[in-house]
DNA sequence: TCAAAAGTGTTATGATTACACCCATGA
DNA sequence: TCATGGGTGTAATCATAACACTTTTGA
C-alpha cells in the first residue's frame, strides 16, 4: 500500500499535469457542540499535526465515489450527508503544476450506528471545532470554507438534520443552529418558526429519565436527497 | 500550438491520474437579456456545435490563472469578476480514471472597453440564456449550475452589478433582476429596498435624449472584491 | 396633448421580536 | 418545594406587497 502510493508519486510528478487528490470535512453533532474528523500524523513528533480525511482517485472511481469511499473506509457507515464544496489550488512542493485538492464535507448522524464504534483507525480523533490547531495551510483554508458553507446551507436548506439523530426536540434543533451558527436564538420564535413550516412531525414519543419536563421527539418529514433541494428554509441570522 | 496540445493529450492519457480542463460561463447583460459567450466548434458540420471557453492548466498556472488568462485571450478585458464553481467529473472517452472539468463563471460589464470589439476570435458568439441549443452534456451541466449559482448569489451579495455600466438607473437593476430570475417585480418596492440599503449613490447625472422622463444614474458604493463579502442584500425573490 | 417611463406615497398584511408566563419532572 | 428545562401566548414593531398616484420628456 505504502509502495503503491509512492510509485504513483513518482509517475504523477513525471506527468505534465496537476497532482489531484480529494479532501473530506467531517462533521458530528456531539454534546452540544460541533466537531470534525481529523487523523493525527505520525511522522513528526514535536508537534501533534492533524489532516483532513483524503486519498487520491482511484482507477475507474468517480470523485464524488472516492470521497464516499473515505467516509466508508475510515467510519465505516454509509448513512451520510456528503457534497462537494469546490477544487482547491495550492503550490505543489515537487512540481510547477500546481497541486490541486476537491474538497468535500460530510455530516454525519450521532445515532447511525455507534460512530464512536466505528472509527476503524486508532489514528482518527473528534476534535471540537474551537479547539482546532495543528492544522496545514491548506487544510485549513479547506475548513474555513467548509464552515462557511455548512452556515449558509443550514439556513436555507434542512441538511442541519443531518447532525441530528432520527428523532430530535425542537430544543436539540436549536442548540444545533446556535452552535453552528454562533448566536443566541429565541426558543418560543425558533418554535413557531420551525413547526409552522411543516418540515418535521411528532412522532407521540418523549424524552425518559430527564430531571424536568420531558421533551417530544420529532422527526423530519423529508428523505435524504430532498434535504438540498428544500429550500422553503429561510432562517436569516 | 496544436501540436503542443496533441503532445500534452498523448502524455496526459499516459499518466495514472485524471485529466483536467478549465471551463468558464461568460455572463453579459445586452438588450436587457442574459448572455453567454460560447465557441462554435468547426470540425462538425451537420449540426453547429457549442463549447463552453475552455483551456488545460499550464506549467507555473493557478487554476484561477488559467481561467483569468482565458477571459483574457479570448475577450481581452481584464476587468470582470470571476468565481469558480465547483469541479465537475465525466467519464472519460480515452482513459478508465474520470475527467475532470474546474468551472468558473465570469460576470462582464457592457461598457468595459467596448465587449464587442474585443472578441478577438470570430467563431465566438454571444448567446441569451433561452436561445442555446447544441451544448454538450457535460457542459450544459456546468451551465445549468452557473446559472444556479448566480441566481443565488444576486440575491445575497453584490455580484450582480458587475454585469451592469459604471452607471446605471435603478430601473436597469430591476430588469437584470428581472430577466435573471425570471420574475416580476414590483418597482416601487424595488426601489425603495435597494435604495434604503444604502448601496448606490446618486451620480448627478441623468439620461440623455430619451422620449421620456430621464432617469437619475446612480453608482454602485463597492470596490470589486467587496462585492461577494458584501452580505447586506436579502432579495427573497 | 399624448404616450411612455420615471418616480412618490399610502395602506394593509404578515413575519419577526421581545418578553412574560405556565407546565412537568426529579431531586 | 425548588431548580431546570419544556412549552404557550401576546403585544409591539418592522418589512413587504399591492396599488394608486404624480412628474418629466420627446414626439
Amino acid at each position: 500500500m505504502e509502495k503503491g502510493d509512492e510509485n504513483r508519486k513518482k509517475k504523477t510528478s513525471q506527468c505534465r499535469t496537476n497532482r489531484i487528490e480529494i479532501d473530506c470535512v467531517v462533521f458530528n453533532f456531539e454534546d452540544e457542540s460541533l466537531k470534525v474528523l481529523l487523523v493525527k500524523q505520525k511522522d513528526n513528533e514535536r508537534n501533534t499535526n492533524w489532516e483532513l480525511l483524503s486519498d487520491t482517485i482511484k482507477e475507474g472511481e468517480t470523485i464524488s465515489g472516492t470521497a464516499q469511499n473515505i467516509l466508508k473506509k475510515y467510519i465505516g457507515v454509509d448513512n451520510f450527508f456528503l457534497e462537494q464544496l469546490k477544487a482547491f489550488g495550492y503550490p505543489s512542493p515537487s512540481s510547477s503544476y500546481e497541486d490541486i485538492s476537491i474538497g468535500y464535507y460530510a455530516l454525519i448522524k450521532r445515532d447511525t450506528g455507534n460512530v464512536e464504534n466505528h472509527v476503524a483507525y486508532s489514528n482518527l480523533e473528534w476534535i471540537g471545532i474551537n479547539e482546532i490547531s495543528g492544522l496545514s495551510d491548506k487544510h485549513k483554508i479547506i475548513l474555513d470554507y467548509s464552515l462557511k458553507e455548512l452556515r449558509q446551507n443550514i439556513c436555507k436548506t434542512a441538511i442541519g438534520f443531518n447532525l441530528l439523530p432520527e428523532k430530535f426536540t425542537l430544543l436539540q434543533v436549536m442548540h444545533l443552529y446556535e452552535e453552528i451558527l454562533g448566536i443566541e436564538i429565541n426558543k418560543s420564535n425558533f418554535r413557531r418558526k420551525i413547526l409552522q413550516m411543516n418540515l418535521v412531525h411528532d412522532s407521540n414519543e418523549k424524552e425518559e429519565a430527564v430531571s424536568h419536563r420531558a421533551a417530544k421527539f420529532y422527526s423530519l418529514n423529508l428523505q435524504q436527497h430532498e434535504m438540498l433541494a428544500h429550500r422553503e428554509l429561510n432562517f436569516n441570522f
